[in-house]
Order: C-alpha cells, then structure tokens, then sequence
DNA sequence: TACTCTAGATACCTTAAGGTGATATAGGCA
DNA sequence: TGCCTATATCACCTTAAGGTATCTAGAGTA
C-alpha cells in the first residue's frame, strides 16, 4: 500500500474521526461500552444507516471494537478499542471546549434546561 | 437568538473547526501569522474560493483576525486570535495523533521523503 | 499599451455525504 | 401461525460541501 500523500498530519487524523457523526459517537463511548440501540436514543437524530456505518468505519481504523452476543434478538456493543483510548485527550478537549464556546456564544440564553440534558447525557 | 439544540457539546466545537479545511488552516497558523498566498501555498489542493470561504467563516466566529494593510498589491495576514488560541491545545493534539497514527498504519512504507516534507511544512 | 501581481467575488456545476424507506434475520412467545 | 425483538443491509434520493471558470480592483513595469 502507497502512503497517501498527506501536507499535514492533522489531515490523517480528519480521515479517521472527521465527518458529522464519528467525534460524537466516540464521546459517548469514552463514557463506557454502549449498545447499538443506546447509541442510537443517546444521538436521535442520527439514522440507522449513519450509525452502523460509522461504527463500521471504526472498527476498520481500529478505533473501536465490536461485540456481538450470539442471542436472539442480536445484542451488539462497541467500545473503544486500546488504539481508541488514545483519543480521549482529544475527545474530551472537544467537548469542553464546545460547552465553553456554547457559554460565550450563547451565554445566558443557553438554557439551563439545554445543560442539564447534555450533562445527563455525558453520564 | 434561540440556542441551538445540540446533544452534546462536541457537536458545537464540530460547528465551528469541522468540516474538510478548518482544522488545517488553523494548526498552520498556530505556527504564526499568514498570508493569504502563504495559505495556498501551504495547503496546495484548497482552492481559492474554499480558502477565503473558510477564512471568513473562521473570522465570523471569532476564532481568527483578518489584517488589511492598505496597499497596492492587497496584503491581508491572518492569525490566531485570542480566543482562537484556546484551540491550540486541540489542534497540537490532532496533528500529534495524525503523526502517530500515520507510523502505526504505514509503518515503514510512510517515507522518510513524506515525513520530512510534513516537518518541512509544520515549521 | 498590455500585462503583472494579490486578494477576492460570483455564478454555475459536480460529487460525496448523508437521509429515507423497505427488507432480512432467527429465535422466543402469545 | 404469525408477530415480536435488535441489528443490519440495500436501493434509491436529496442536499450541502466543495470545485471550476471567469471576473474585479489598482498600481507597477516591460
């Protein structure tokens, strides 16, 4: 396989987490292996196809690992992988700098309502 | 101004440095004030329209400062800008990860020719 | 005169990312 | 017998992100 010709490396890392969905999911995951139906009510607006497609992209970076229960109905979980948890730093960068970036934009008029379902969310 | 509904904060700093150039243009600049021309020559697939496109947005964010000297031919610099600088913490983790993860993945086939001309472009 | 150089705008077009809705499993259970 | 479950795949469609080509300004310069 020929290296990609990248200008930057941080173009390497966009490959792996960029996209609307995959630095989302992850987050969720930093918090402990999750179920695909968890997933799925933990970011509603995401469709079935996005998610088992992200999560499948994942697992080929070697980002998460995939656990299937043999039982009927299926059971599924994912958690990141070893290689995974080297983004926590990252990840966690994120969100606090988006909740700090969410308190400047919107200040006040970011509604406690809106922090106490994202924290509820973040547990 | 309705605060937007975000499940969690991460999709807001996504708002803000996601997307296919943000990331780029920004870790360049963490290495110092640049010129317009010096971005395009930094990041040479970036067309001129996507450059000024996401400069501007950058700029309406407030994450960058756009300098106009007023010559003939136009000079406009771009920096960081103090709340830009919050991010540096992040763009410095996703570059470092990049370069990791581009040894893991290609290992010997990652040239020394890529490599150097990444540092090259990194200072 | 004609052509350079830098930064940018704008209209238009292409493509890939993302979304919708239907269908497939395969055992448990009413 | 037929419907439930959770997970996933497929074909198709939409939309927004990104790309191309052409245009501007205004002074220097050959």
């Amino acid at each position: 396989m020929q290296a990609k010709k990248y200008n930057i490396s941080v173009e390497a890392t966009l490959e792996v987490i960029g996209g609307k969905w995959k630095c989302v999911i992850l987050c969720h995951l930093t918090h402990g292996k999750k179920r695909t139906s968890e997933l799925r009510r933990l970011i509603p607006q995401i469709t079935q196809k996005m998610l088992t497609q992200q999560l499948r992209e994942l697992e080929e970076d070697g980002i998460i690992n995939r656990i299937v229960y043999n039982q009927v109905p299926p059971k599924v979980e994912y958690e990141l992988s070893d290689y995974g948890w080297g983004l926590k730093g990252i990840l966690d960068a994120l969100c606090a700098w988006g909740e700090k970036h969410l308190d400047k934009v919107y200040g006040d008029k970011y509604s406690v309502l809106e922090k106490s379902v994202l924290n509820e969310q973040l547990d």
